[in-house]
DNA sequence: CTGAATATGATTATTTTTGATTGAATTTGC
DNA sequence: GCAAATTCAATCAAAAATAATCATATTCAG
């Protein structure tokens, strides 16, 4: 059998039982525990699973902002999150109507957000909760809830939000692009996106360099219709098409 | 039996149930107390659960779940709200829209749901996220989130709710009383039981014993509009006036 | 075909986990 | 409040799993 089916039917195997023995393995595969031993260090040094006393177990997917509070540390990009968050939390002010969008960056937000004389909204479920258990006055969409991210969209959610008169939005991107404008990879999230920003008199696109010069199959709005905060600008020609922010870390 | 799988099946137990002993674990894990032990202290390190003397119980502090500060983990009425909720779970069929009330005993309730051809709606921020993390295809009402309680009520709420109809409602309740019905201490909750009891075809009632003959600020229902499953019923007039289904610990 | 490079399986010393034991701590019954 | 019963943490030896090592088998280029 060659090594690479061996790989290919552990992480086969990983994926339909969330853990296996080494011994499972070795009959499975009919080689030598040592083998599957020397496969394991490799599929885990790869990143694919984690080596455990006496097997394997499936790497967790991460899940939007539902990641375990351990791994989040270390998580790409981390400090830059953290600078574009708290500066974004200085925006808003006594009687706004804020939407806070699902997301990583949003979610870290809300650890900035010091005004409570402000109304806060949000799609995210994760979000909803930590605004309530900071205090402050949160109403939560309603609408179809998307497994993984715990987002909400849908129909339900675009009509709710056509409705409501934001005075500020802070909504996260997967790319920004001059000519495609603020894109993400799903549809629904995308409708959601759009919505709220044209529904919103001041939209805040929380964004760090990585997500510059990316494009995903939806586009939700035009470069020019949201406020760039990113914590630094790849291309002189970001800065003519829209406001944008640069935060230091 | 992985290390990660023990973990993974005291959890998994944990949610279920809200205690569990080290010796039921270590009869259902087959394997010692000490290693049960063990496992206890690692999981309560990694504040997975709470030790306690004897065993350990979920952690779900500000789930929102939980009706008083000092939640009384082996909380009154544990077994009877568990038997309501696993008889309740078997009314859901295919096709089935149904609503979860917030409160504690739907939330239990939601453990022994197994119906994935139905779809379920919640005002509870805790109940949307054990439900999708649980697999089922979920959807929450919009509105503003009651502190504390983290349940969705409120204008926007009800009148989501008049776009909706359910086959089915499982809501709860504070006081059944023959003459003011079903009854809560909350105005903003009880408009939205009402909305639920008026638009579900049918709606269950979940409520152990200490409910009956108590009496609460709001009434939200007739008694005649609701189906309640209960573990006992203190008075022969309940059964003349409505339809009680009365299940064994 | 030869020889180097790589992969495999067995062996062994080491590390980790487990279960039993025991004295201490906590709870329960009276 | 005290004694009995239960549960706990600490300890240690046995068991299981691992990494390291080495001899053998396989592959592949020349």
């Amino acid at each position: 059998m060659l090594t690479q089916e061996r790989y290919h039917s552990i992480l086969q195997m990983l994926s339909e039982r969330d853990a296996v023995t080494v011994a499972e393995l070795s009959a499975a595969l009919d080689t030598s525990e040592s083998t599957i031993r020397r496969d394991l260090n490799y599929l885990d040094e790869m990143g694919k699973l984690k080596k455990v006393f006496g097997g394997a177990t499936a790497i967790q997917s991460s899940t939007g902002v539902t990641e375990s509070p351990f791994e989040s540390r270390e998580s790409e990009m981390f400090d830059e999150k953290t600078a574009i968050a708290r500066y974004a939390a200085t925006l808003v002010h006594d009687g706004d109507f804020v939407f806070i969008d699902a997301g990583t960056t949003t979610y870290r937000l809300i650890d900035f957000l010091s005004n409570k004389n402000a109304t806060y909204i949000t799609n995210g479920i994760a979000h909803s909760r930590k605004l309530i258990q900071r205090g402050f006055d949160t109403h939560i969409l309603g609408g179809k809830i998307k497994p993984f991210t715990e987002a909400i969209v849908g129909t339900t959610a675009v009509s709710l939000i056509q409705r409501l008169n934001f005075t500020k939005a802070f909504v996260g991107t997967n790319g920004i692009d001059l000519a495609s404008g603020f894109t993400t990879p799903e549809l629904d999230e995308g409708a959601v996106k759009e919505a709220i920003v044209n529904k919103a008199y001041l939209s805040f696109v929380l964004a760090d360099n990585t997500k510059f010069r990316r494009v995903f199959p939806v586009s939700f709005a035009d470069i020019r219709k949201g406020c760039i905060i990113t914590d630094s600008v790849p291309d002189e020609r970001f800065l003519q098409a829209t406001v944008i922010k640069e935060v230091n870390k």
